[in-house]
RNA sequence: GCGGGUGUAGCUCAGUGGUAGAGCGCGACCUUGCCAAGGUCGAUGUCGACGGUUCGAAUCCGUUCACCCGCUCCA
């Protein structure tokens, strides 16, 4: 599937079915109809995720020497956002063709001149049906239009309105037309000619208030809730540094909630308003950027390998010239095939100086760094990986999910539905489970074995019901590994398998004896 | 934001103006010596929400919320 436009909704619906059965991903207040763009993670949702985390930070932050770790606060100050350019630059103003309502970006629409028919309204002959509505049309004598296309194009806009549909918009009468000739006007599509609506700012941050008996205008008063989490690493650059006596290069990380108010959420979690991003900020020399910025990307493909998204099902996108952020001069988009396309998990970005460099200047503290070995004092460009938590998670429950055909020994038919998480992403890492339920010493010894892996893994306890039917609802859950205590457990085929489980592997379904003591190494090693 | 679709049990869905349904799943008990669907019993729910029409609305109308698809957007 490397066509980007390749999709299955199918697949999708049943992974977003599977989410929710099983207790992955709710909707946010789904109790109270839905919150647009918001979920919230079920117990097996929640291991996962933090199984994803904590991967990430042991990888990026305790195994390495040259990276720090931050938690930055969410509330974020309004002159930080000025700075980083998120307040004022960045709200792209909008406007729609009220003909064909298409979306055009009122700052792109090209000035053009020409003859401005307007109309006050309209109205249909031998009904009562009429309209008041001021509505124009572009004309451009020099593109051989006259009033006969403003007309025909106003009686379409006024079409709109009409409710009975055996009515032609042809036979409308248009009220009070005048006209007016115009230079560089940016109101109309010049596509059709036709009015658009007036620009709209579409701010995609949250806004709010700070101080309990703060008022609703007081302009001092305004906080933001943080769009990325990158900025707390920035104006922390100069704490961090003196704290933990790092020298360049090195980086800060943090995983931390961001909020925008994305126009259209989509895609079960992909788009949401609230999410969780994983990022890096690397500073180091103006000279080593680049090539820093080539072995991110390197890293960060290893990294999704490890927690099982083959480097195959992940593209590379090289952002071209025109399409980045004026301020980088490299960004790698990491992509992944989703049922619903494909689409971006990370973006690894050489951003120059261009953050520091905003800090400094509007907070007017410096920012430069002293390379003592060089006698050089400049301001750190940065490398940031930038992945998406959330979009994570969910590649890895997409990559998970699989169906398989098993046939049994009479030839019947039967599908399994299995999440093949890796083992060390997997949110319950070995269910155990007593062969039979009325068999007293067999639950007393399952339970005791639960008591003893508690502290170190997530495992779970289940007695209920056939053993198949508890192993098949393991694999649903993506479960690797399937204690089971049985009779042989108490010794009934000698003393050789006594106080051994049987251990059912959730991909293969094979199953091997391993003695009860050396489970709790037994499984570490599996999930590292 | 626009256009199209959908919304009924945990899940998948049937029900088109007259007492709220099925399969799977779930819980209890029985059965079960290693791969789901054997037996008995049980709970499922403001039919997305609000308003209207009607003697009567899951069903018709309006509004709204949410999800999906296509545009659009994504610093």
């Amino acid at each position: 599937m490397t066509d980007r436009s390749n999709t299955d909704p199918q697949r999708m619906e049943k992974i977003v079915s599977l989410c929710k059965r099983r207790g992955f991903i709710f909707q946010s207040a789904e109790l109270y109809g839905g919150l647009n763009g918001c979920w919230d993670y079920g117990p097996l949702g929640a291991e996962l995720k933090k199984n994803l985390k904590d991967y990430w930070w042991r990888k990026n932050v305790r195994e390495r020497d040259d990276i720090e770790g931050i938690d930055g606060s969410i509330l974020t100050h309004r002159e930080v956002l000025t700075a980083s350019g998120h307040i004022g630059g960045f709200s792209d103003p909008m406007c729609d063709d009220l003909l064909t309502k298409a979306r055009l970006r009122a700052d792109q629409i090209e000035p053009q001149d020409g003859v401005v028919y307007s109309y006050t309204g309209a109205g249909y002959p031998d009904t009562e049906w009429s309209v008041e509505r001021p509505y124009s049309v572009l004309i451009k004598p020099e593109e051989n239009q006259n009033e006969n296309n403003a007309r025909k194009i106003a009686k379409q806009y006024y079409g709109q309105f009409l409710k009975d549909k055996e009515l032609s918009p042809k036979k409308i009468s248009l009220a009070g037309e005048s006209t007016e000739e115009v230079k560089g006007t940016t109101s109309f599509n010049p596509a059709t000619g036709s009015l658009v609506t007036e620009p709209r700012e579409f701010n995609l941050m949250f806004k709010t208030q700070m101080g309990a008996s703060s008022s609703e205008d007081d302009p001092n008063a305004v906080a933001y809730l943080r769009p990325e989490t990158a900025q707390t690493i920035f104006v922390n650059f100069k704490n961090v540094l003196e704290t933990s006596r790092q020298k360049l290069p090195f980086g800060v990380a943090q995983i931390g909630k961001a909020f925008r108010n994305e126009i259209n959420p989509r895609n079960f979690t992909f788009r949401s308003r609230e999410f969780e991003q994983m990022e890096i900020e690397y500073f180091c020399a103006p000279e080593d950027g680049m090539r820093l910025t080539d072995e991110w990307l390197e890293k960060r493909l290893d990294f999704y390998e490890e927690i099982g998204i083959p480097r195959e099902k992940l593209h590379i996108l090289d952002v071209p010239d025109g399409e980045r952020a004026f301020y980088s001069k490299k960004t790698y988009d990491i992509e992944y095939e989703f049922p619903f396309g494909i689409q971006e998990l990370e973006g690894v970005a050489y951003r120059t100086d261009y953050d520091l460099g905003k800090h400094g200047d509007h907070s007017g503290k410096a920012m430069d760094y002293f390379d003592e070995e060089k006698r050089e004092r400049f301001v750190p460009h940065v490398v940031e990986p930038s992945a998406g938590c959330d979009r994570t998670v969910l590649a890895l429950i997409c990559e998970a999910y699989d169906e398989e055909v098993l046939t049994d020994d009479k030839g019947k038919e039967d599908s399994r539905t299995v999440l093949r998480f890796t083992p060390k992403m997997a949110p319950i890492k070995a269910a155990i489970l007593p062969l039979l339920k009325k068999s007293e010493d067999q639950t007393r010894i399952a339970k005791e074995i639960q008591k003893s892996l508690q502290p170190f893994i997530n495992v779970f306890y289940d007695e209920s019901g056939a053993v198949g039917r508890r192993y098949r609802r393991q694999d649903e859950a993506g479960t690797p590994f399937c204690l089971t205590v049985d009779f042989d457990t108490l010794g009934e085929s000698g003393d050789e398998l006594k106080n051994t489980v049987t251990i059912r592997h959730r991909d293969s379904m094979e199953q091997e004896r391993v003695a009860i003591d050396d489970l709790l190494v037994w499984l570490l090693k599996k999930i590292q």
